[in-house]
Order: structure tokens, then sequence, then C-alpha cells
DNA sequence: ACCGTTTCGATGCGCTTGCATCGGATCGTA
DNA sequence: TACGATCCGATGCAAGCGCATCGAAACGGT
């Protein structure tokens, strides 16, 4: 058997390049010589690591979606109160908002697939999947919340769900715009779930 | 003199081209040659009118914005209450989230141009002019209703402007998605403008 | 120690892009 | 009617793209 190398560890690699340079100049100024370049490897590697730039792609959208999960997951575990469902609330959203550089860099690269799932059903179905997967949690928390009397009992979960996920989004364009501070954007969204409190 | 065409004509006829190509393969999928074909013209009155692609998107995102803009200006003009401020405010924000299929095709543009803003700042800065005369609207809008006695006296006009629009913005996204359908989004965002009335 | 197998990095190819250029058609003028 | 200035549409061009291909290098089995 000839030598091996790390694959995966290179598609790791290979995809944060990709990831930066999405965030820099948008979805089509990821060309495959440039991801190499980044990535500090030859233009066969990635061609080997991938099979298609379609497939390394998508492979980025997942490993991007896969990095928010984490860093909300693990802005919920290290709240105050960890089991309060407004709580989690709170940190679940405000985990996709950018409030630093590297997630101001995810936003772009969202608001990049976004556009791109506008026009590609392919690319759509992977974002439609990823955002129902986020409405049902929202949606579990809101109702866990409505249950335990956190918010008022005439609040639809669903519906209250997709709307602060709306909310959630548009935030991230203006702030992508320079319209909002990551701080205004945080002080809006907290408005609005102040909002939904019980009185 | 030789003989003389209408430039200005064959200006927006070239735009709308290109408008349709954006909405349907996105922003690299409208080529000079396509913008030609589409509009039924040779690819050297594309050059003479335009002096650069760059130039042409530009045209296209501002015709774009008229065309909400006009349409916005119609849907209160023809509205049954054209005074009340919560009519106009209603009517605006409606204006903006496509309900059918034109409007749908003006949306995946709106996306198109917001993601190339989010890595242009050159884009950044006419999309964030737009954005900054719809908040003043909306605000004025708000702020008429609030002192009228329509929505509650404890909204702040300039934040609960920015924070329906990021709404409206954000529905958007989900409707291209295929999350929402267009009677959900307007669902959504009636419920919202409810949330404000005054008791 | 040798060789077959497999993976590596580099180069080539066909195609498309935005933009520049050029011959021919067109119209006012004398 | 003949001319010259002017504008039109087609073609040319250099660059960049994704993908295919190829010789060289690197191992393990015998």
């Amino acid at each position: 058997m000839p030598r091996q190398v790390d694959h995966e560890g290179r598609r790791l690699r290979i995809a944060r390049a990709v990831f930066d340079l999405v965030a820099e100049r948008g979805l089509e100024g990821a060309t495959l010589r440039d991801a190499a370049a980044r990535a500090g490897v030859s233009m066969g590697a990635v061609q080997r690591c991938f099979s298609t730039k379609e497939e390394m792609m998508a492979f980025v959208l997942e490993h991007m979606n896969q990095r928010v999960t984490d860093r909300i997951e693990e802005g919920i575990a290290a709240s105050a109160d960890p089991g309060s469902a407004m709580t989690m609330l709170e940190h679940t959203l405000a985990g996709i908002v950018p409030l630093d550089g590297p997630s101001t860099a995810e936003a772009r690269v969202w608001l990049a697939f976004a556009a791109q799932a506008a026009v590609d059903p392919r690319s759509a179905g992977l974002q439609r999947r990823q955002y129902d997967r986020l409405a049902e949690l929202v949606a579990l928390l809101v109702r866990t919340a409505r249950d335990s009397g956190d918010v008022r009992s005439d609040v639809d979960p669903e519906r209250e769900a997709d709307a602060l996920i709306a909310l959630t989004d548009g935030l991230n364009v203006q702030l992508l715009f320079g319209r909002f501070t990551p701080e205004a954007a945080r002080e809006a969204l907290r408005h609005r779930l102040h909002a939904l409190r019980a009185d």
C-alpha cells in the first residue's frame, strides 16, 4: 500500500480556506485555484478531496452550519441558567447573529449561500433542511417557555419561531450592510423576546 | 447627423432583460451576451448603452428599487383609507414582501444584490442609501401612527422601523427558500403590526 | 533489491467571460 | 447624387474558469 495522507483533515483545511475566500470575495470569488493556494495545497489535492466543485461547496456549507450549531450549544451550556427555556432561546438566536469578527464572516457566507439557494433548487434543499431543524428547535424552546409560564399563553410556538428566525436573518442582513452595530442587533433581539414575556 | 435611436428606452429594455436573468440564474448568470440576447439587441448595443458591466448592474438595481417604490406608493394610494398611517405602514411593508410572481423575482434580485453588497463596499453603499430612505419612511409612519393613538405610546419609531424592516427582509429570505407561502408571510407581518396596536 | 500499484503535484484543454476593435450601413449636406 | 461623419452589430482577444490528464515520486509485497 502506498502512503496514506489525512484526507478528512485535508478536507477540513480546504473547507476553511474556501470559507475565508467566500467571506472575503463572495461565492464566485472562490475558485479552485485560489482555494488550493489559500489552503497551502496543490490544486490536484483539492480535486482529489472533492469530486466536483459543487460537492466542495456543499461540504463548506455543512461545515459552517456545524460550527454554528456547536457555538449555539456551547453558548447554551455556558449560560448562567441553562435549564431555563427562555435563556436557551436567547442564546440560540444570539448565536446566529454575528456579534464579532468570526461570526460576521459566517453571516457573509450564509448570505452568499442564501442567494445561491434562491436560484438553485439543489442548494435550496440543503438550506431548507437546516432551517427546518432550527425552526423545530426554536419552536420547542418557545413552547417549553410558554408551558412553564415564561411567555404569554397566546403565542403560537411554530409561528413565533418562524417570526423570530426571520427577524434574526433580517438583522444579519442589516448588520452586513453596516446599518446596524452588533450591539443594536442584539438589543433588537432582546427587545423582541422581552415582548413575548408573560406580564 | 446620423440616425438617432432611443437610448434611454434601450437602457430600460436591457435593464429589464438583465433583471429577468438575475432573477432566474443569479448575479453571475447575467452575462453581457445573455443580456443582449434576452433583450433582443446586439452585444455592441449593450456596450454602448453602459460603459461597463458594473454601471449596468447599478442601473438595474436602481431601476428595481424605483419599481418597488412605485408599487408601494400605488398600493398606498389604492388602499381603502390612504390617510391612516397604519394602513400606509401595512401597505409599505407588504409591498416589499413578494406576494406574486413578479415580486418574487424582485425578491430574488434583491437577495442577489444583497449578497454582493456584503462583500463589495461600492454596492453596499447603494443598498444602504436605499435602506436609509426606507427606514426613514417607515419610522415616520410609525411615529405618525403612534401620535394619532393607533399604536402604543411606548414604541420607539426608529427602532421599530428597523425591526420591521429586518423582519420583512427575513420573511423574504424564508419565502425564497420555499419555507413560507406568500400568505403566511403576509399573515406574519400583519400579526406583528397588530401587536403594535394600542389596546 | 526490485517492481507494480497507487497517489501526488503540475500542466493542458475547451469554454466562457468582459472588453476592445473594425468594416459596413446610415443619414445630413452640398 | 456623391461625400463624409457617425453609429451600429459582429468579431477578436487576453484572461480566468472547472476539469481531465500525465509523468514522477513514494510505498509494500516478494
